[in-house]
DNA sequence: TTCAGAATGTAACATTTGTTACACATCGAT
DNA sequence: ATCGATGTGTAACAAATGTTACATTCTGAA
């Protein structure tokens, strides 16, 4: 287990033994979860702090009306909602739901309080790890804030073009994008038609070509 | 400025004294503002801690389009961006413009880091601000996707019912509110007209009246 | 290999929202 | 009180997206 930790996020700069120590001066516990377990229900009360070791989390707001909008997924060895841990609003924004098999390291507040106070390394990383989640939920809004799904697609393409290339790897189906992106499966397929017709990209089966860069980024400044 | 600083969530639970040594021993400085200056750029690096003191701020985000979703009013004495001043990703999320006149307390990165070494108290605190900022952005987001106007007015109003009554007073004009929920103005006012006309609400000048929660909460329901 | 379930392309149509335009009301400063 | 700037109600039309339905392709397990 502290190999995992030694490579946290949480954990770093720190040693095995380093952490074995402060780890066994708390109160901790690891919890085994199956595939598809809900591990919490948005809105409930977070009272504990959640290290995923093992499996693949995923986190998903639910609307009303029972629709949802994947906002991410976790895979270890992260945190989980470390940003609602504190705070004076600390209930969990998403459904918690397993992707598959796994176990998570679960560490009760005021226990986390003190591991926190007990090495200035593990809180100043903490502090980075929080301001690091309201910094991707920034992003998150900002891509939200895209009217139109063109904008939206455009974005994400820019954004996951690989380094020096035209291609843009997918390791989502068109169905979990248009989760992600919020919108109807079918608009989102339209939508890369259009886009397809203009000569702007190919869609293949796992990636994306950009075969007009100019144009792509031209959606984006009009 | 130790009264305003003293009621600041940056400095609870520190009386004027412990404040005043605790910022004598970094660099401060102030810096005065103006109506509608703007005083960072959203993408610019977050070098320096910022607490405003007097006046207002608005922070909006502004689209490529040129376009603009306001995110929030920042008002006295609240830390400007706090969440964005570490992190990974420390750049400004939004424009960042004044509303009035008004000044702010300034403090260098590396000193402010120095402040929360010198006083638990207001590390602590400061990881609420960041922790809360952190739930900010997450009920935003759960708010922007709400997928049509009529959803977002009614989670706006359940919201912001005054308790005990049935009645909402507005501090925003049609037009504000439109910015804030990023649909046009006279959409919004449509939305408005039919739900009147429903008899669900009715809206007077500066205060909602809601005729029909029971409707007013199926809206989110269905 | 075969088959069932999932993912994809596509079309017709409904719904929601944006755009533009204009009349009118409101508010504050002079 | 008057004026101009700003906000509000409303309408007609355009654009974007959702909904539903169906055919086709892909994929992984038996």
């Amino acid at each position: 287990m502290f190999e995992i930790l030694k490579s946290s996020p949480l954990f770093k700069g720190l040693d095995n033994q380093e952490i074995n120590l402060l780890i066994n001066r708390v109160f901790y516990r690891i919890r085994q979860f199956s595939d598809k377990e809900v591990l919490a229900f948005s809105g409930e009360r977070v009272e504990r702090a959640m290290l995923l070791l093992e499996g693949k989390l995923q986190g998903e707001m639910v609307d009303y009306a029972g629709g949802s909008l994947k906002i991410e997924e976790i895979d270890p060895p992260q945190m989980v909602a470390p940003a609602f841990l504190y705070g004076p609003q600390s209930f969990f924004p998403v459904n918690l739901s397993a992707l598959c098999d796994g176990k998570i390291l679960i560490i009760a507040r005021n226990d986390f309080t003190q591991l926190l106070a007990n090495d200035h390394r593990v809180l100043n990383n903490y502090l980075n790890i929080v301001s690091g989640r309201a910094q991707f939920l920034s992003r998150k809004i900002t891509f939200l804030s895209f009217k139109t799904i063109r904008e939206k697609l455009a974005f994400y393409l820019l954004n996951h073009l690989k380094q020096d290339t035209m291609l843009v790897i997918l390791n989502q189906s068109q169905k979990g994008m248009a989760d992600i992106f919020g919108v109807a499966r079918p608009s989102l397929a339209r939508t890369i038609g259009e886009m397809e017709e203009e000569q702007i990209i190919r869609w293949e089966k796992n990636q994306v070509v950009i075969l007009n860069l100019k144009n792509l980024r031209a959606i984006l400044g009009k």
